[in-house]
DNA sequence: GTTGAAAAGAGCATACA
DNA sequence: TGTATGCTCTTTTCAAC
């Protein structure tokens, strides 16, 4: 499924969805989008199945949380490895987060998030013994998160989104 | 609210939203925890009151989406203005997340999606436009996220987690 | 702070245009 | 394919413990 397939209720429903995808609720977005409740469903259960929306996950200030230690570690995975290992790494305890990128060195960048140095440190452990090369480990100060905001906001009538 | 007031209930809570935020029914959630479906509505209120969930979102294949550009801009803000820049930054169409980190060189990764290259450029011009010097621009091969699995799963009896 | 039940509201499936 | 209605399930609220 491409954007071809995507018209204006799905982009209307994807940028709505992203704003709050709790409070949102089916009738409001429809009454944003200017179609039906169901056909709100319908879509929704369609960007599912297509892998569109591959899942719904709260935003979680570790801090809050107690985990004082947030940081990022940039490093290299041997090219052939890549696909195998991002399970592998996603696997250890502790880490949130692996972006991989398309060059030869420090192609992965791996968030990690602990109770204690301890914590961290065992985890990049084991990210060597995987075969992760840590070239920096930086402090996290913060990470912000934010819908594409181009995908349909002009197919909305932008209100309450909450 | 830190750590030391999250009882093993809400990191019972917060493991399996974070699993399923939305497949994951209070009164599902209630069972696995082995408390009421009212009590765990009522700490999820509380855990967003208090910061610790700050929000809910789908998480969305932007290629699947019809974005093919999806790149990485690593680049420096000077160091006093990082707090203001972050808001300015997430305002440029295209970016979708942002990373500060705790260096003087290189402290923000910015997260680009869209839908051409002309659009990225143009993108990359507002970012340098508003004092971030872009260092390089990778692109990403992929992104994958996971809840912090060691948060509370000791506390909940997973079995259908969705 | 937790529980259980009742009420309000949301989502889903069926039927129809 | 999109829409409307009724049914079921979820969430929220409130009294009681």
């Amino acid at each position: 499924m491409v954007l071809d397939k995507l018209d204006n209720v799905d982009k209307g429903i994807l940028y709505l969805l992203q704003q709050n995808a709790r409070d949102n609720t089916t009738a409001g977005i429809a009454e944003k989008v200017g179609v039906s409740s169901s056909t709100v469903g319908n879509r929704i259960q369609k960007l599912e199945e297509n892998g569109v929306i591959t899942g719904y996950h709260p935003t979680v200030n570790y801090e809050k949380a107690g985990l004082d230690h947030h940081l990022l570690a940039i490093g290299t995975v041997p090219y052939g490895r890549r696909g195998t290992l991002g399970k592998q790494i996603l696997a250890v305890s502790g880490v949130v987060s692996i972006r991989e990128l398309l060059t030869n060195k420090q192609n992965v960048a791996i968030e990690l998030v602990g109770y204690s140095r301890k914590y961290i440190e065992s985890a990049l452990d084991e990210l060597k013994e995987l075969g992760v090369t840590i070239e920096r480990i930086e402090m996290m100060k913060r990470e912000r998160t934010q819908p594409f905001d181009d995908l349909g906001k002009e197919y909305t009538t932008e209100g309450d989104t909450g």
